[in-house]
DNA sequence: CCTTGACTAAAACACACGTTTGAATCCGTC
DNA sequence: GACGGATTCAAACGTGTGTTTTAGTCAAGG
């Protein structure tokens, strides 16, 4: 990703125009085709027609089209990483004795709580089934520290599992959520469209079962 | 996808040649090249190159890029499916009682066992990572028959569950699975590699908790 | 009022893409 | 050994790509 010559590209704090500014459109422009199409399948001039913007736009913005690509990432994950990590340390904090499904919880739910309404399954169910190239930074920039904390509270309430078996399903945990996220209701069935959360709530009782299954008594 | 004006582009059975095919050979390197870059990023030239073949060879036998997509699905999965329906046919003829474990050994193994050592976990975590309007036709052509059929002989070992319920669960498992196929040990782990029966075993117990929690005994 | 710097506009650049074409070559069959 | 369909080949076509360039607009500051 080539930096820009004249300007940091990334985070920016909105300028907070009355309107909605140039940047803050084609970031929803290219979210939408990125969802729709898929990164590779989605050009710049097509974003660029969408968010009714300048082709060159992007580019001055962003630096990139992959500097796009990481700017959408950063907007939704980010604010939701530093949630869930608020609540897991408010739990580790409490120093109560915590349960499986209380960390699970403080792992899931800010996937729903943080941006109501927002369009973070979407967005990252696509990315992050992108090809692992593209992925990757992503992925250990935005996710390793977090992931790697939660594990081992998990593995404080999981005592009776080796770390080997642990981050195996943890993994397969992993794939649920990516899974769900983009398609966050089950394919072919008849369901309606329901808030997240509810998907969510789903995804925590299949994964602690996952998770505990074989343990003593399932907490929570 | 466009037909090819001369031939039919999908399904020939191969020469038997002594020496491997152009067709087999596309075929090899538009895999490795899919896996490894995703399908948009993946240039006909480039499989081309890699192939040792002409550049309108691909077009020739195959119609067009989708049409070689296709293809390098249809050869995989076709045959794990077909082992997949006997597996559950042979289980639901014995007119005994079955498990849970059963089903699920009759659904995932025959993605280890029916061509061992290929590129299958590979080539259908990616493909099956790829965009929506991508995916779709494959995943309804390829899959809702196998996954209905035995969804529906779970119900019957889950009497406790409602329809939709399963079907929620069941879609959570293929999160796991398509997941799984993607990266076939856990991010991160320095668990070696071994072979896919292994990822499989973990997968197994992991989706028999999720998809049995709740219910009574678990059988199996 | 002029300057400055952030931003937008229009056009072009250089290149890679999937596909098509039409001739050349192979190879089994008559 | 010539015919004919199957296959391969080199070359080109038309289009779309990400990016860069150069000029222009606009609002605030000195």
């Amino acid at each position: 990703m080539m930096i820009s010559n004249n300007r940091l590209i990334n985070m920016k704090p909105l300028p907070l125009e009355n309107t909605t500014s140039t940047r803050d459109r084609i970031l929803d422009a290219a979210e939408e085709l990125f969802v729709e199409m898929g990164y590779a399948a989605t050009s710049l001039r097509a974003i660029a027609q969408l968010a009714d913007v300048n082709l060159a736009a992007t580019n001055y913005h962003f630096g990139s089209k992959e500097g796009l690509l990481a700017a959408i990432v950063h907007r939704h994950i980010h604010p939701v990483n530093t949630e869930r990590l608020f609540r897991l340390k408010a739990l580790e904090d409490s120093g109560r004795l915590l349960t499986l499904r209380e960390i699970l919880n403080a792992f899931f739910y800010p996937l729903a709580d943080t941006l109501p309404d927002s369009q973070l399954p979407a967005v990252m169910g696509r990315i992050l089934s992108e090809p692992e190239s593209l992925t990757r930074p992503i992925m250990t920039e935005q996710f390793a520290e977090v992931v790697e904390r939660f594990q081992a509270a998990a593995a404080t309430v999981l005592p009776g599992l080796t770390e080997d078996e642990l981050s195996w399903r943890f993994h397969l945990m992993i794939g649920s959520m990516i899974h769900l996220l983009k398609f966050p209701t089950p394919i072919g069935s008849n369901e309606q469209e329901r808030p997240f959360r509810h998907s969510i709530e789903h995804l925590i009782t299949f994964v602690m079962a996952g998770l505990s299954h074989g343990q003593g008594a399932q907490n929570g």
